[in-house]
DNA sequence: AGTGCTAGTCTCTTTTTGAGACCAAAGATC
DNA sequence: GATCTTTGGTCTCAAAAAGAGACTAGCACT
């Protein structure tokens, strides 16, 4: 068998030639590389609460620089997730907001968080057996 | 205002001081950190479907490379998704599965995976508005 | 004896990320 | 009126992470 087209399930119980898996052309691989981002499920899930300026998200993810601040949230955009709205003030401001699409990504993506959050001592409590294990 | 204690609902409903969303501290980002790595939801949803060893899930993702696969691998099994078994073979192989564990976090990623699959055209349209507005 | 398979590791290069300076205009401060 | 601050960024440079490919070891098959 020479890399004969491995098939395996795809989510939505379809099959998906995983062997073709190049970012572009398996759907999943294409949205995930961009939610997948160390950032992106954290602005999400601040701008899910409400609409917030520039300034607040870099004060409210304290250890984000505004480099990729400005390149995550561009990339959200540029993804539909997000909105933003320039307001011409004295120094202009900028409001970011999630769109329909956002939203409704927002839905499956807490219940991973939710999840995240009540799994996170069995998470913690693997590393440490992990790392015992691995310190003999 | 002076970064005072700004706090947002977290997932579960309860509230989250993001000013302290050090890693370490909020629980979702430590486990999050991991997921959203770019090849841990593929190697948990080839994993979901059946055990695979090494070499298969070599193949099965074919820009992945070995050094990465290893790496996430090692990652996803420290904490506690994926269990990983050698057999003494002639050559060892090494079989990698997914954990009770693994199994429950991937119920509500499957729901994200299926909203980016449905969803892809979507996302595929808002790159392309973006793009074109970006153009002028 | 030579080749290939196994699951990795090691090194080197390229890409990504982080840290911090810099920007321009208006308002407030002194 | 000169300076400082605040706005949302960009630009440059250093550090960290990821990709590419060579290399390892023991055994089987030819």
């Amino acid at each position: 068998m020479k890399t004969g087209a491995a098939r395996v399930p795809t989510f939505a119980g379809e099959e998906c030639d995983m062997s073709t898996w190049d970012a572009g052309k398996c759907p999943v691989r294409d949205v995930m590389d961009q939610i997948a981002g160390k950032w992106s499920t954290l602005l999400l899930q601040a701008l899910a609460d409400k609409p917030y300026r520039f300034g607040e998200l870099r004060r409210l993810v304290p250890d984000i620089s505004q480099r990729m601040l400005t390149q995550t949230l561009r990339d959200l955009q540029r993804d539909g997730y997000i909105d933003r709205k320039v307001f011409p003030t004295k120094p202009p401001s900028v409001e970011y907001s999630m769109t329909p699409l956002g939203l409704s990504l927002f839905e499956p993506l807490k219940r991973v968080l939710d999840w995240a959050e009540a799994n996170h001592a069995s998470v913690k409590a693997a590393r440490v057996k992990f790392d015992e294990s691995e310190l003999a």
